[in-house]
DNA sequence: TACAACGTACGATAGATAACGTACGTTGTC
DNA sequence: GACAACGTACGTTATCTATCGTACGTTGTA
């Protein structure tokens, strides 16, 4: 199995999105992108980063001067555990209610309805066996 | 179209889930049902609606001496407003790619997976419209 | 009528979250 | 070697969130 990493608060998530972006990246590097969309300081991206550490959220070499982070969980482990989360808390556990309130809310892309479809028809199937 | 409504905070959207049930309900009421899982006070239950109703979550009809209190919104809106929320923030917008997380993450039932074919081929047919 | 039970209002508070600013050490360059 | 630029550490603070407890009025009943 892999790590027991916590769930990121919403400020650590768009800081883990932009590492599984750009990979291994300097606190620097980081802040740039945040300011495409935020006016945020660095040090606060510093210190989002400095408690996901202590969190286990990140990994940090420490080996140069400037500090590498690194997520730890994948974009889509991490994406499993959200979705987890909130099917239990908003869904009641129904995984299937909220796939369909998902699609029924909004357009899906007609590679995504084909790969639902044929997701759909794999848990069929496993279920007849 | 409906009512601004708010999010509810994880509190709150308990509160909400036991009003869907059982509809306009007292304090005392929503407050046994919490306890049935959740060691809670009266009093907390009282404050969770209290600031619901401040923010226009609930509506109070206070004819009585114990209030009444019904959820604004209905279920399906709100699990709708949290969906599109959740896309947001965790996937980027993309209702589709949440769909497909949701469903090879857990089971769903047979009728549930029935339903998600039946609304692929939906939006498939309306986008060749 | 006295008083316990019940109800609402609301002040208080602990913990989480998010964002800063300051302190202070290191590095590179003139 | 002086000093600006750059880096990390960390104390501080404003808001939310969640939960209580206390105050105080009303109601039903012994």
């Amino acid at each position: 199995m892999s790590a027991d990493v916590p769930l990121p608060t919403p400020a650590e998530l768009e800081v883990l999105k932009i590492l599984w972006d750009r990979g291994p990246s300097t606190v620097r590097e980081v802040h740039e992108v945040r300011l495409r969309t935020d006016r945020i300081r660095y040090t606060s991206v510093l210190r989002l980063l400095q408690n996901m550490h202590d969190k286990g959220l990140v990994r940090r070499d420490d080996s140069s001067r400037s500090h590498v982070f690194e997520s730890v969980p994948g974009r889509e482990e991490m994406e499993t555990l959200l979705v987890d989360h909130f099917v239990q808390t908003a869904f009641g556990g129904s995984a299937g209610r909220l796939a369909l309130r998902a699609l029924s809310n909004r357009q899906a892309t007609e590679a995504e309805l084909a790969e639902i479809r044929r997701l759909a028809d794999e848990l069929d199937e496993s279920r007849e066996v």
